[in-house]
DNA sequence: TGTACATCAGTGAACGCGCGTTCACTGATGTAC
DNA sequence: TGTACATCAGTGAACGCGCGTTCACTGATGTAC
């Protein structure tokens, strides 16, 4: 009740707390910028405080990255399960909405994969979270093969090759590889480019 | 002529022993492994010696990546410009090789792409051979259009999609988010994945 | 409602750390004459 | 062929660096009786 101006001794969600700050940092300066010290500074705390919510500096990066595919899944979720996307759209809208996450946000995708700053082979939960993802673009294919806008075989391997594209124009585009006006015709435009296919149309 | 047991004052060749020590560190030990202390070490010589060849780590760095981009873009070539292939073969080669190329070495590759270790953008030798790389991938295209094997539509677009699609499998396997049996057939199978479509065979 | 005690969330000072980088110096080498 | 001198490639000692992490401690909170 009383509106405490001084912060209250204990904080109450500092675990919370720290990892929106990392967040934040992370956006603004990059995987670099993330220091325990800097994280406590902005939550208004010592920086051994932080220590009593994270074991160390690695487990709190490994929680931003596992959100950052929580979310990412949660995302294309939402796209699979929207009856309002006709099922012939739901694939580039996948696509679209995939490579818009990681262009948006591109220090926390570089720190969800192949940042060296993370040992995944430690954290199991970031692992699971990796996975559930990988699950997510899977049901997303089964569920175009039902509705008979991908083709109806090896649903592993065009699940597989959905992804790699994907993540592949994420990477090329946040390392300013590959340079486009607009992301999510550029988007658009590669997923639509693996339904046709590349071959010649008549052999 | 004198077979001198112990190394001569001057080295004679730091410059390239250092990047060839370097690329061993990488392989065994990662990214983290490499420090100017331990390259200078295993060449058998003062650690500060390094600074007379590279002005940083960082350029050091820069100028593995930038080797590891030109070896790629050589392998690519050859292919290209094999007669021995046959232009059916050859976009499908590519992938297996560019694919095999990443697994092979995994660490390189990483420090390719990526890596937080490099700010690519202060070093525009590393940036022009991305490049280089970029428009071999986009020759090849070229040349399977012209022999009809890829379709004659839109090569800049087909040119980004075999990158990221190539380039996003390497590093799913590299951190084993995909895991496969054999990595050839895998690649074998993705790039013919793409050249088929996976659009329904009717509509 | 009050007291004792365990437990948890903070503090601030300090350690240690390898490592990148610099500096003043010495040894070797090449060139002008 | 010999000498003087500039130049380059090494050496080894030292700096400094922020930062992750630990430790002994204090303040707050919850629970048993």
């Amino acid at each position: 009740m009383a509106p405490s101006n001084e912060r209250p001794y204990h904080h109450g969600n500092l675990h919370t707390a720290m990892l929106d700050a990392a967040l934040e940092i992370l956006q603004a300066d990059g995987i670099g910028g993330i220091t325990m010290r800097e994280i406590a500074k902005r939550v208004g705390v010592s920086h051994s405080a932080a220590y009593r919510h994270f074991a160390s500096k690695e487990l709190l990066l490994a929680m931003i990255a596992k959100s950052g595919f929580e979310a990412l899944t949660e995302e294309l979720r939402a796209i699979r399960q929207d009856d309002d996307i006709p099922i012939g759209k739901k694939f580039q809208q996948m696509g679209i909405a995939y490579i818009r996450f990681a262009v948006e946000k591109p220090a926390q995708y570089r720190l969800m994969y192949g940042s060296n700053a993370i040992d995944a082979a430690e954290f199991p939960e970031l692992q699971s979270a990796v996975r559930t993802l990988a699950k997510e673009v899977f049901s997303m294919i089964k569920t175009c093969q039902q509705g008979r806008t991908i083709k109806a075989s090896n649903a592993v391997q065009i699940s597989n090759a959905a992804w790699a594209l994907t993540h592949g124009a994420a990477m090329l585009l946040i390392d300013k590889h590959i340079q486009v006006e607009d992301i999510t015709t550029f988007a658009r435009d590669i997923t639509e480019t693996l339904r046709e296919g590349i071959g010649p149309s008549k052999w």
